[in-house]
RNA sequence: GGGAGAUUAGCGCAGUUGGUAGAGUACCUGCCUUACAAGCAGAGGGUCAUAGGUUCGAGUCCUAUAUCUCCCACCA
């Protein structure tokens, strides 16, 4: 029995619970059973166990599991694997704050017990993340779930990163890295974000250290003039042509640099020339080295200054900013200030700002990965969806730097480098060495730092299936068919995964990238954690239900737009699932009321045809929908498919015959309903599919989530188009009904011209008298070889028919409504007119369309003039 | 500074080879018709941001402009 009413809240974790424990989630080729197609592999995008999921990963996943319920259902050997992201900097950020609420810190903490707390913070978070995921649905194999930190990703990570080492392409150095005195680590540059700073350029005057005036230099960072090495000018700078190669003295600690020559230097920006400060500040790196000077570090790594800034040691950079311009103005050296904004650079994690520093870091060589992910989109062994995002991936690739993927943090996988304390050496070892490899030493030290968090992320897609080891999960199911993720991560995940995979195991990933739009709440913001307003799916969950929210996610959204979330929407597209239900229940109900037979093909009328025909369109389209991964225009076909022509029209047409007083007709149209009900249930399993397996299981004792997708019996075209006609019949009636003000509770009669109508619409009348009846109010048919003058006349693309005035009446509606489809069709005809008469037209579009508007042209002007009569012949 | 997207009915949106603008919701009218009032039947509402262009024909292709959003970016 199905319930009262649709209520999803208490069925759907029994539901999953059952999925799980009959092994529904596993692929084909797990219970040996065969599947009689190709793989189709999702790995899920790893969510941070920062915190718990929001709607945009409710969305994300959403789409992963309707591709997987899909392909499941239509026979290929699907896995979906799930998992975690240890998320390095954003769990460490995390925890530290809580640490401070409880009075400590990382460091009186240290290294061994604050790993104990991130390992606990997992099993909070993660727990959460996958109870969350079975909240919503998804049907990945929890089996083979994977956490970025686990014993066999520590192992895909070793294996990757000594491999990169000795063939050359992971190298440690000093160089200029961006660092975030907060977090005090390393970053990348895809870490840093730039926002927009309400700053000022400050001109300060370099006095030439012969005394003969000053230059007068702009910049914005006036607290690193301790680390200048020189001022640079545009070679072809006329005012300044002779000063090159003389010097300045540096204010306050009276440093004599030089002034250079550099193309670098744009001559109309502030005043022309640039202090160069190599050790803090990318260009000047460049400019410095370029001309052979020595970085000055000027900064510690808490953003503090350091002894080289005379008096200015150990303050804080911003606070060293404001004495020093005081103390510049005291001298008279500052000739003006300006107010400018600048791009600030800060850390994506903490969002304070990031400072560039030299420091010893381990750095990925990227030339030639780069190669290796255009190569994939320039060979099409990767497509991305949408197209136009391939644009900026591959702008992105075209413009990578050396990855900076060394991190001064504890929570993450520990850098396998070793250093012997007596010699120096470097070994980079899988596990630690012994003794040293060169002087034999067994004074040996692990490399403190862990890797960026995205190093790991960036093998997922072979680590999760096992690799290093040679694992029948690798040889089966890498490379797996799409990836479903969102655009912000395409830098940080989507284009390292594609060039270490082809790096490391020679192939592309996936074949396919979706890229799902971002969701906005219901003001239009981008929901994000930052901006705290994330909202918690599981709290939707419990008021709507899972396929509610699904539903909604992926109703009348375009694939790939971005999504504005709101619970008016879901309170919408609720009511498509409880109409789903109730005509469940109506088909519970008439089953309770007869006997079932075997569906009787040879039994189909032509309502069932017409049905079976939709169904097939309805499927064919969906199928090709989905191919194109367009899910959106699929869950637009399911639901007028399911809402206008099952339930609005097919279920009224069968009423009269499940109702029948003939047993066998009224068995074989119940059989019928069951039939094509059932695979409607399958056809939106996909999208929401506690319902329909709620359903579904309640008919056939069977799951539906491992059944095959849904089928139709055939097309049948003549059947087809003979009901469209009477639908347009019924529309036609109902309309005429109505402008004449009819009770819908009077039944009328309707009046046909045997002498004037075809015999083929006279059969299909006939055919469909009781569904006339019923879904118009019609009492009877009336066949004359005469019609009354006036009697009420309408058309319709079965012919002319008529209702009897006296049933009808009201002379002035009557008027009113010819004249009011007299000016629709002039309106009609003169479009036409414009086409027709045009002798452009005729002669250059397509036969078929200029024929198609000729006799639409004729039949419009016949119309016009059989209602003219009409209206005269009206007293 | 560079790039991308958006602009369609009151509202939030769909509309992939160019061929008379679509569903949902809201509003209005009439219905508690034995699956469903979270429903049924019907009506109204849009020079598809603006201006040009290509075409017999443009929401759809091209070029500008405006507004909004996002991404990237070292002009000190």
């Amino acid at each position: 029995m199905l319930d009262k009413s649709y209520e999803p809240q208490n069925k759907e974790n029994a539901i999953y619970k059952k999925w799980e424990e009959n092994s529904c989630f596993k692929p084909a080729s797990d219970l040996n059973k065969e599947s009689n197609k190709e793989n189709f592999t999702i790995i899920m995008p790893p969510p941070n166990i920062t915190g718990q999921l929001h709607i945009g990963h409710a969305l994300n996943n959403t789409t992963q599991d309707f591709l997987i319920r899909y392909k499941r259902m239509k026979g290929y050997n699907t896995l979906w694997i799930p998992g975690t992201d240890h998320a390095s900097i954003a769990t460490e950020v995390k925890i530290i704050d809580a640490l401070k609420k409880e009075g400590l810190s990382k460091e009186k903490l240290g290294r061994e017990e604050f790993l104990k707390r991130a390992w606990q913070w997992n099993e909070k978070y993660g727990g959460r993340i996958k109870l969350q995921l079975k909240s919503l649905g998804c049907s990945c194999d929890w089996d083979r779930c994977a956490f970025t930190m686990d014993d066999q990703r520590q192992k895909s990570v070793l294996h990757v990163f000594k491999q990169l080492y000795d063939e050359g392409y992971i190298y440690r150095g000093e160089k200029l890295i961006n660092w975030c005195p907060t977090c005090k680590t390393a970053l990348s540059d895809a870490e840093v974000e730039h926002v927009d700073e309400n700053s000022n350029l400050w001109y300060i005057r370099y006095p030439y250290a012969d005394k003969s005036g000053h230059l007068v230099v702009a910049t914005t960072r006036p607290e690193t003039i301790f680390g200048d090495v020189c001022v640079a000018v545009n070679p072809n700078d006329e005012r300044y042509k002779d000063k090159i190669g003389k010097e300045v003295t540096l204010p306050i600690i009276n440093k004599k640099i030089p002034i250079i020559s550099d193309d670098y230097v744009e001559k109309d920006f502030g005043t022309g020339v640039v202090k160069i400060t190599p050790a803090h500040d990318f260009n000047d790196y460049e400019v410095g080295k370029r001309h052979g000077f020595e970085p000055i570090k000027i900064m510690n790594l808490d953003g503090t200054m350091n002894e080289c800034c005379a008096k200015y040691a150990n303050l804080d950079r911003y606070q060293c900013r404001k004495e020093l311009i005081e103390d510049l103005k005291s001298l008279d050296l500052i000739e003006k200030i300006e107010p400018y904004v600048l791009p600030k650079a800060t850390c994506y994690r903490c969002h304070n700002a990031v400072e560039p520093m030299m420091s010893k870091q381990w750095f990925m060589d990227m030339q030639e990965m780069a190669k290796l992910g255009l190569d994939a989109v320039d060979n099409n062994e990767l497509e991305i969806v949408p197209n136009r995002v391939q644009k900026i991936y591959r702008n992105w690739l075209e413009n990578i730097k050396d990855w900076c993927i060394s991190r001064q943090l504890w929570w993450g996988h520990r850098i396998p480098a070793f250093y012997c304390k007596d010699c120096g050496n470097t070994m980079v070892e899988l596990k630690k060495p012994e003794t040293c490899t060169k002087c034999g030493s067994s004074n040996i030290e692990q490399d403190p730092d862990v890797l960026d968090t995205w190093f790991s992320s960036a093998l997922w897609p072979f680590s999760t299936l096992g690799y290093p080891d040679d694992t029948k999960d690798l040889k089966t199911f890498f490379p797996t068919s799409i990836l479903v993720t969102a655009q912000d991560i395409i830098f940080f995940w989507v284009a390292r995964m594609v060039m270490l995979s082809k790096k490391i195991m020679g192939k592309t990933p996936f074949s396919k990238v979706l890229i799902n739009g971002i969701v906005r709440d219901d003001e239009g913001k981008k929901m994000s954690k930052s901006s705290n307003n994330g909202v918690d799916p599981i709290e939707i969950i419990e008021k709507y239900g899972a396929d509610s929210l699904r539903l909604s996610l992926m109703f009348g959204n375009g694939t790939g737009n971005d999504f504005r979330f709101s619970e008016e929407k879901i309170l919408e597209d609720r009511k498509f699932i409880n109409k789903v239900f109730n005509s469940g229940k109506f088909l519970e109900l008439v089953l309770s009321q007869t006997y079932e037979t075997k569906l009787d093909v040879t039994k189909l009328n032509i309502f069932d045809k017409w049905i079976y025909t939709k169904l097939s369109e309805a499927i064919e389209e969906i199928n090709k929908f989905i191919d194109s991964l367009d899910v959106c225009q699929a869950v637009n076909k399911m639901y007028s498919f399911v809402w206008d022509e099952f339930c609005n029209y097919y279920l009224e047409f069968l009423k009269p015959y499940v109702y029948s007083d003939d047993q066998n007709t009224r068995a074989n149209a119940c059989a019928i309903l069951k039939d094509v009900y059932l695979n409607i249930l399958k056809l939106l399993h996909p999208i929401i599919p506690f319902i329909t397996e709620d359903i579904y299981s309640n008919f056939t004792h069977q799951f539906l989530i491992n059944q095959n997708y849904a089928t139709s019996i055939g097309t049948f075209e003549k059947e087809s188009k003979d009901v469209e006609k009477i639908i347009s019949l019924i529309q036609k009636i109902r309309e005429v009904r109505l402008s004449y003000n009819v009770a819908p509770s009077k039944r009328i009669t309707l009046v046909v011209d045997k002498s004037n109508i075809s015999k083929d619409s006279l059969n299909i009348v006939n055919e469909s008298k009781l569904v006339l009846s019923k879904m118009t109010n019609i009492e009877k048919i009336d066949l004359l070889d005469n019609i009354d003058d006036d009697s009420i006349k309408f058309v319709s693309e079965l012919g002319e028919f008529y209702f009897y005035k006296n049933e009808v009446v009201d002379t002035e509606k009557e008027r009113e409504k010819i004249n009011k489809d007299i000016e629709k069709i002039i309106a009609e005809i003169k479009i036409l007119e414009s086409r027709i008469l045009n002798p452009n037209f005729v002669s250059r579009a397509p036969q078929q369309l200029v024929e198609k508007e000729k006799s639409r042209y004729e039949y419009l002007l016949n119309s016009k003039n059989s209602l003219e009569e009409k209206l005269k012949n009206l007293k």
